[in-house]
DNA sequence: ATCTTATGATAACATATGTTATATAACAAG
DNA sequence: CTTGTTATATAACATATGTTATCATAAGAT
């Protein structure tokens, strides 16, 4: 009996992903989205019970597309390009890095290195390229993370600006070197 | 003829910075100033044109406060020590990090890897320690920083909890690693 | 002693934003 | 075709915050 919707869930949710994907949380407000909506604010507050639960919803999809980028395979060692695919997250969509790992939020997911099965799978990966045991692996790869983090930090912020190669050539190098120095101890 | 100032510029600048310092800039506002001045918002804008010109006092004031961390000195070799005070100043000030360097602002100051005069210095810093060329040094301190900046960050947003005896050992380690990798080039 | 004026309190105004009350209208069921 | 339900628009309300108008007052200049 009531008219047909014509603006779903995922419109909005689509919308509000845009443009914190382009501007992050701060620039998302409730007018801004029925604006690009052509809408009024009705169909949000008739879609979701407060800004809060859309900001969740919203949360969510970008801690999903950041697991996406996790997930890709390719023909490169699966420990490195779990480290290239963390630094293309944050060169390619900044402010969904800087929001997931570059402040504290309420919805934080696990505070991961380390992260229980992902960590596991990590290591496990990494012992692959560098031959350490379990053990010396996790210490190891903590000092690759951090090096790595901080270059995604950097590209997140745009204090640096690096192409894919250089990036790729980079970190390869960098971890080489810090594998070398590290079995010499 | 008018009476005597009973809120100075001064008095108004610290609060501000105190509140940033515990809360970031998000929580800084005149009524709230004025609440912990035990005062009006009058003597805010009797002092300043309006609370942007307040915060880049701020602001300032920050960027001073970093600026301290980087010239102290101590017994330990100086390179060394430049990176320990650039990660003490995010772990003792994780919301003063964070706006200098973990986010873009309009008043961010150079955005320093080797800005200039500073950075110069802090590659002949880095020579006495590893007996590198200058052109080596540069490319070789990089990754040091990138490394640093890591853990800064880590620490800035609680991500990693470190004691300063485990941060000294971390890094002296790694730089250590780092330079035995980079010198078998 | 009086006058002048910067200082500060109070209260108001403007704007931004979350949220809701009300009215309208679309559409399926009867 | 009438009716009940609900999606939407409009407009309002509540709150937060920057900013300013108004007024009282203290204290140095006269």
């Amino acid at each position: 009996m009531p008219p047909n919707k014509k603006y779903t869930k995922e419109d909005i949710t689509n919308i509000a992903y845009e443009i914190v994907k382009q501007e992050g949380f701060e620039n998302l407000n409730a007018r801004r989205i029925a604006k690009e909506l052509k809408a009024s604010v009705q169909p949000i507050f008739h879609n979701f019970a407060s800004m809060e639960e859309l900001k969740n919803v919203v949360y969510k999809k970008i801690y999903e597309t950041y697991q996406e980028y996790m997930e890709r395979k390719t023909e490169k060692p699966a420990y490195k390009q779990s480290g290239l695919s963390y630094i293309a997250f944050a060169k390619e969509h900044p402010e969904l890095f800087k929001i997931l790992f570059m402040q504290e939020t309420d919805n934080s997911p696990e505070k991961f290195i380390m992260a229980d099965s992902e960590g596991e799978d990590i290591i496990k990966k990494g012992q692959q390229l560098t031959g350490l045991s379990y053990e010396e692996q996790k210490k190891f790869h903590v000092k690759v993370f951090m090096f790595t983090h901080g270059i995604a930090c950097l590209l997140a912020t745009k204090t640096v600006k690096l192409k894919d190669s250089e990036i790729e050539e980079l970190l390869a190098n960098t971890v080489l070197e810090l594998l070398k120095g590290y079995k010499e101890k």
